[in-house]
DNA sequence: AGTTTATATAAACTATCATTTATATGATAA
DNA sequence: TTATCATATAAATGATAGTTTATATAAACT
């Protein structure tokens, strides 16, 4: 996977919105699911994309699985792009 | 069309070649397909997606069409882009 | 005007990826 | 140990987007 591949991994719509939950902190799939509301089993499938992108880890606690953004370094650089991502907003509608 | 949908749409390998190629200066169509490649009607179709993104814009040259991104500024956050691409790789392998 | 060159468009095909639905796993509590 | 809760997985479906192939347009040269 290369640095656009992973680029591209963040820049889907959904995926981002879990990321941008996990930038407050780490959160179970319960949590995100309810914040994001969207399905169970497709917040945990892209969950599980993110992870294979070593994006996100988790850890289970109790019957909870709770997930966070793998890094500091990672998690400054998702601020990062959505703050690109609102540049460009910016540049279109100038 | 979101700063998302705009990220995504430079995170596409061959755009992505597109524009690293463009941000050497404006080039024509078929020096970019001698550049990067790839079949003229592919790259003409990446680049009407690029200029519906407003990424890029062309103009008329005789014959042959003249692209160049679109904006200075536009053009420094994709090596931005691009290097947070290779930060991620680099998080990786580490 | 007819031919060549450069680029664009459109249709068909293919691949990728998100979503849904249904079910399985695994942990806790009763 | 059975029932329940939280999460994961798998199969099926649907949508999106990349690629190919064929053809159209538009400019320049003869």
């Amino acid at each position: 996977m290369n640095g656009l591949g992973l680029l591209r991994c963040i820049c889907d719509d959904m995926r981002f919105g879990i990321l941008e939950q996990l930038s407050q902190g780490e959160m179970t799939v319960g949590q995100i699911v309810q914040k994001i509301k969207r399905d169970q089993p497709l917040v945990s499938h892209h969950l599980k994309t993110l992870k294979e992108c070593g994006i996100v880890s988790s850890k289970s606690r109790g019957r909870h699985v709770v997930y966070r953004i793998s890094s500091e370094r990672l998690s400054a650089l998702i601020v990062q792009i959505q703050e690109a991502g609102d540049e460009i907003n910016d540049i279109c509608d100038s």
